[in-house]
DNA sequence: GTGTTGACCCCAA
DNA sequence: TTTGGGGCCAACA
């Protein structure tokens, strides 16, 4: 199953609905890489990729911070994005971040 | 083949 | 509360 496991990652960040956002290591633990999390980062990383598609500004570190907005292609890229989706973000956080937030082991 | 890095996470002080 | 250290495993030099 594993043989690519970006392509597990990019399948479930393309699952995450409008105006939701994930956790690394909530994609990590539902692929059973939960000690891995830094592998989804990887991932994402190399998801820049259109062709793929896969919406990386919707994956958030575990406090809601938008860690990789810097790897865009400009800085308020990521946070224009989100906002865009109707989340609201301040300060490279993610407002009511708990509430926005999607789990792929629950909503699964 | 070895060493360093990294869009992270967890725990202790 | 904020800081510091350890772990994890693939990609890169």
């Amino acid at each position: 199953m594993q043989q690519n496991f970006y392509e597990q990652v990019y399948e479930i960040v393309k699952l995450v609905p409008k105006g939701r956002v994930t956790t690394y290591g909530a994609i990590a633990k539902a692929l059973g890489m939960a000690r891995s999390s830094r592998l989804v980062g990887t991932a994402i990383i190399q998801a820049h990729d259109p062709n793929l598609k896969v919406p990386a500004h919707r994956v958030v570190n575990r406090n809601g911070l938008l860690t990789g907005k810097h790897h865009y292609q400009t800085p308020t890229q990521m946070q224009d994005l989100l906002e865009a989706d109707g989340i609201e973000v301040k300060d490279d956080q993610v407002q009511n971040f708990k509430k926005v937030f999607w789990d792929p082991l629950t909503e699964l």
